[in-house]
DNA sequence: AATGTGAATTATGAATGCATTTTGACGGCA
DNA sequence: TGCCGTCAAAATGCATTCATAATTCACATT
């Protein structure tokens, strides 16, 4: 019999303050929890149903990510994205993105870029028929492609954080047609640099369509400030 | 009378599981807890004398900057470092130190390069007598100075988290003479760009410092990897 | 009307207790 | 000797309870 295993696949169950976890920066990530509001451990625990120990395990996780602000004996809201976050994060969003393109163009393999490359067609697919959300959901996916291709878990789990961080504005719905169209030219040319594996080239273009998305990200943010 | 307060000094007690928090992280970093070794819930709340609620809170947090491993039911280790962590996470060191050096360019005021002038001078003198541990010291204020020069606290958050990571190696000692006149050179070239506020070169050169630094973390990690 | 006081209510902080899982020693057995 | 299965001890997961701080709201004061 053959001891040597193939790829560890690890079990490994969840404990339910990592699930509440999971839950409730989804529900953070959603809307569903707008920026801004209070989250009282009650209303969370009944909703859960269970009970305020492994749900103040979650809040502290979630505060580190910086998608909760937690202030002692006062309570968790869920954080509010201010200009100057988004002034504070984008640039390293861009700084984070740009090495995912240059490690990406040295590790991804002709399969990974033809499934990009399907996914590609896709979003354009989406674009021509002006369906917003679908053409989202698509776009993120190559962009989470681009990362797997990087390599690079700790580079992955940077990322993602600050991503969610600013996916919580649904600033989606506020992009213009001219800003949407470049948005699909500068995809182009990122699906060139992946093919040539240009990732001096791709870094720069990734940063360059960051700075697309910070535009339509802080006209939401004047259009929807809340005064609270 | 003035309502408009003056820039607003927040009150604002650590809770319990906050300070757990920065005891622990602090005896990881200091290699007081090694890297591997098992860290069960029940020392550490007699060594500090408190429950085991806010102490788990701390785990959790202290798991998600990476510097804790938790396994459901099988409880939490100190995070190895292995060769494969340093390739993850000195690139992504690099861009954001990279990020910081060109921030802090377009952002330092001259007191603080006058500040950091100081301390590089300390840094020298410390280098002359070669007093490795005040060194090293110093150095590291630098680079947190110019980390704060970059104003942008989102980027220092990041940054010292995985700076954490790796400074729990204690590769210090293992810096060889040609790698440590390397470094003070490198270190005049820096205050250099921050003088000339020359944030391209500095970016480049910060990264290349962190590439001499990467070989002595190696290095060390090869002279001191345990059979386990 | 604005501000101040204080008791009642509510929410959070932390300790304790119970259930479940893991660990590791012991002994049977091939 | 090496491999399993069993069971007690220990550790962790979660719920509950007690303690303490914050908030609310009625009422008094200016």
């Amino acid at each position: 019999m053959n001891t040597a295993l193939p790829t560890p696949t690890v079990f490994r169950r969840k404990s339910l303050h990592e699930e509440l976890t999971d839950a409730i920066r989804e529900q953070i990530v959603n809307g569903d929890l707008a920026p801004g509001i209070r989250v009282p451990e009650k209303n969370l625990c009944t909703f859960y149903g269970v009970s305020r120990t492994p749900l103040r395990e979650a809040l502290k996780v979630l505060a580190t990510e910086g998608l909760l602000s937690l202030e002692p004996n006062r309570g968790a809201w869920v954080s509010r994205i201010t200009p100057e976050d988004l002034d504070e994060v984008f640039p390293v969003m861009g700084a984070l993105e740009a090495l995912s393109g240059e490690l990406a163009c040295k590790h991804i393999t002709d399969p990974e870029i033809g499934r990009i490359r399907v996914l590609h067609r896709q979003m354009l697919k989406h674009y021509d028929k002006r369906e917003l959300s679908k053409y989202f959901e698509v776009n993120q996916k190559i962009h989470e492609a681009i990362l797997e291709a990087a390599r690079n878990d700790t580079l992955a789990t940077q990322y993602r954080s600050l991503a969610a961080r600013v996916r919580r504005a649904r600033y989606v719905a506020n992009m213009t047609q001219e800003r949407w169209k470049q948005a699909t030219d500068e995809h182009e040319q990122i699906m060139e640099c992946l093919e040539t594996r240009d990732g001096k080239r791709l870094s720069q273009v990734l940063k360059d369509h960051l700075e697309n998305k910070l535009e339509t990200v802080r006209q939401w943010l004047q259009d929807n400030r809340d005064p609270g």
